[in-house]
DNA sequence: TTTATATACGATAATTTTAGTCGTATTTAT
DNA sequence: ATAAATACGACTAAAATTATCGTATATAAA
């Protein structure tokens, strides 16, 4: 409950290392055996956070990754989502299919609860964090 | 990830039933009726919340449960502990364990990021969300 | 122009966690 | 005594997460 996943955990140490290489390409290969984390779960994570430009991808031999200038800016809410998903502590918050909708007593708390969480993602950076 | 269980769910649920019928003796026969949730797994949850004084149980026929003085004072961070154990979005803040201990570089992320989400769950009660 | 290395992407299998059920004991009002 | 309720532990089922596999595409370098 409330945990983050291996996938948000993984992307947490690449863009960290990362960020510590600074300009230079590093490949998923590099990375999983650095940190010892499967190198195809890997490369999946570091193929969102591509295609959302929290990282550059550069293909072919001596390829890699490296940061970019929206890396650090990025939002915890935004990295989580990119990766994950909508972040919502229950699925009734964005999903229309509710059990218990006619007698739903924790409307209120569950977002008053899910606003908090959002509230403190988005006003954290991958920058703040580090 | 960052879902809340169902446990937490249906007891977020029952407690606020409670806080409704005020002083009134509630059975977990008439929650899980009235909310269409399962029978078993709200006694359970109930009884957790029981032993740590977030509600009063009583036994026999016409028992139930009801509201304490704690019970609206209670901290999220308490409320879901009692549940689910220690809060932590990942088990290596707590647990000795940990698989790249040697060469893990996100210690100081995943702590910032537990102590905002425990210092923000420690700030709100129960009463707070109602 | 061939080869090796790297990202890109979808499908599927394995594992772990969560959710739900069942059985039995205990308490207590009637 | 009996019935209604909580208390608790073991077990099963379902769902979500984690990991793997196969194939395609791009590109640097021999």
């Amino acid at each position: 409950m409330l945990k983050i996943t291996r996938k948000v955990e993984y992307a947490l140490i690449a863009v960290r290392h990362l960020e510590e290489t600074s300009e230079k390409l590093v490949s998923v290969n590099e990375i999983s055996k650095l940190y010892g984390i499967p190198r195809e779960l890997l490369a999946k994570t570091m193929q969102k956070l591509a295609s959302a430009n929290i990282v550059k991808s550069v293909k072919g031999p001596h390829g890699g990754y490296k940061t970019t200038t929206k890396t650090a800016n990025t939002t915890l809410n935004d990295f989580f989502e990119i990766l994950e998903g909508p972040t919502a502590i229950m699925d009734c918050y964005f999903d229309s299919g509710c059990d218990h909708l006619t007698n739903c007593n924790i409307r209120t708390p569950i977002n008053k609860i899910n606003n908090s969480i959002r509230n403190l993602f988005d006003n954290l950076t991958l920058a703040d964090i580090s």
